[in-house]
DNA sequence: CACCTGCTTGCACCCGGTAGCAAGACTTTT
DNA sequence: AAAAGTCTTGCTACCGGGTGCAAGCAGGTG
């Protein structure tokens, strides 16, 4: 490793030196709040400003137990979600003034790995954004309990003691129920793509429940590979080519905006079939080439903003650390 | 901010209290190739496990001078493609023990903030992944000379002395180029997004000047408003809509694939036209979705892995810092 | 003018490691 | 058995700040 010993950074002593003050009264400078002089805080502002001096925050971080550092732990990269979500994570976290450490979670560098990692580094946080974590991971011996406070976005918690912030499913998929209803449509389905996952099998859960309400008992359950746009297209393909037109859905609710954007594809081009007159399409989590003329899909968008300012509440100490269950907002376009 | 004050971690000198040692063979036990008796070594580590202790690398960083953190300044989340290449540069990084601090440049925390906050966190080096850094930036002076390295990925560099990492332009139009020829093109067209970067122009540049050598001097340009599938569609529709289908293109190259994909479903959604029969399609960066079969959209893809390899070969010294031209590939499917 | 009060300032010690020296233990050589 | 050499181990000093206490100093009061 390189190391940047060539040109060291100027410290607070050196300052105080040029100052004529002690080392204490330039840190005093420094420290909003403190007891201090204009006339000194002046003088060593001027010869900080002078020697380009500002505080190691490596140094203020060991003295004080607080790097004011997230980690942020993603093991699915192929969610193009995940982006818009960085984005705001970052931008949030930075406006309170915490930085985000982007930790990726594969075969090589597990939830453990990384958890004994972030600790060692003394991060004030953990966000596991969307991780398949599981509760046995917790119980590994190697993980003590000094461990930094950890929150789930985007996902339910597994884990007793661990918030998650998500948004509401079930007023989701009512909403999306009670959309399509209106709209006349009876015959629906369903796609999944990782029929592992809670977040996923709650989302089919409310979505049979509430066409059950509505006296409509059966659901077409289609299931992807994988989130891709070609998984989507390949289930969607096999589904419609053993069932005959008229068994056919009427409309086919997809668990993200990827599948329904590879079904749409499909069904629009190698079937020749259109979208919504033959079959509707719903989506989730509005993503961005889904709002596009050829598209215009309809969708659920997730609160990114309140979900993302709701765990930092959480982090910084200003909101109780508990699961929170956040409101979003359907998106209706010309799919349905 | 919640501290974390409630469960401190074990230190070097009580594990070496439980072991019976100093706090110095405690170390020297967790510090490989240094002098210690096994004996020693086995009673510190049992010592250390049963007190579930491991090194403070903030207390390591701040000794050494070294935080093995590498700051990844990234300033447009609305490009997909920035989600593998963050997928890749975790994973290269936290294989070579570094660890990515991933820094959103906008307007509220432009370079020079970003720049400073990450030299005070005494990172080892700094990569702009595609970010627009103008070299005044560097001239702002509350930037002194003690900055961390900086390197840039994917995108020119501007600034003298910071290397940079880039995709070869030159031999990529050069093969796209020679792929259309060679299919019968004649009437080629180049749709940009933001003129005014100069990795922008650049891929222009060289689509205008290969099509020279092959005796076509006339080139169509259009332009889209920013890189989204909606411009994209804008773009295309307003150039179709005041162009007779004799004058038209019969290729039209878009700057991305994002541009393509909104470019191609316009052309065929709105116009009803064929692709690649009436108006063939080329793309950049093997966005996954141009994969699905619905578009199949030729283009070219980035040689990701080799660029971030090669960004950290600088970083942690292996390799001279010096600008890297690397050849991507080129991915013909069934747009033209 | 002595005394009290309150703000500034300097200081010793601490955060949890690392570097390099020197003393101690153990082994090998003469 | 003494001298020389090697490996271990502990120690001092240090990385660059933060904390709480006590001394220094000012102004106001009796």
């Amino acid at each position: 490793m390189r190391k940047r010993d060539t040109v060291r950074r100027t410290t607070a002593k050196e300052v105080a030196a040029a100052a004529g003050v002690s080392k204490w009264t330039v840190i005093r400078a420094f420290t909003p709040g403190s007891s201090i002089t204009e006339e000194s805080k002046r003088r060593v502002m001027e010869a900080a400003a002078a020697l380009n001096y500002s505080p190691n925050l490596l140094a203020r971080s060991l003295a004080t137990n607080s790097t004011r550092q997230v980690a942020v732990f993603v093991d699915d990269f192929r969610n193009p979600q995940k982006l818009p979500f960085l984005e705001t994570l970052t931008e949030r976290l930075q406006a309170a003034g915490l930085v985000v450490m982007l930790i990726n979670i594969n075969n090589h560098f597990d939830h453990v790995h990384a958890l004994l990692h972030a600790d060692q580094r003394q991060v004030d946080a953990v966000i596991l954004f969307g991780t398949a974590f599981r509760d046995e991971t917790l119980a590994d011996r190697k993980l003590g309990h000094g461990m930094p406070p950890m929150f789930v976005l985007a996902r339910d918690s597994q884990i007793e003691g661990v918030p998650a912030v998500v948004c509401d499913a079930e007023l989701a998929l009512r909403e999306i129920v009670d959309h399509l209803h209106e709209k006349g449509y009876r015959r629906p389905g369903f796609m999944s793509g990782a029929t592992a996952l809670s977040t996923a099998l709650r989302r089919r859960q409310h979505f049979t429940d509430f066409w059950a309400e509505k006296g409509v008992d059966k659901i077409e359950l289609l299931s992807a590979e994988k989130y891709s746009a070609e998984a989507g297209a390949t289930s969607v393909h096999e589904y419609l080519s053993r069932t005959a037109p008229a068994e056919r859905v009427d409309v086919l609710m997809c668990e993200n905006d990827i599948l329904a954007l590879g079904a749409m594809d499909e069904i629009r081009g190698k079937f020749g079939l259109r979208v919504p007159e033959d079959i509707a399409i719903v989506g989730f989590d509005n993503y961005e080439l889904g709002g596009s003329s050829a598209y215009s899909l309809t969708t659920y968008e997730q609160p990114r903003f309140e979900m993302v300012e709701a765990i930092i509440g959480m982090i910084v100490g200003t909101t109780e650390a508990e699961t929170v269950t956040l409101p979003g907002k359907m998106i209706i376009r010309n799919s349905t």
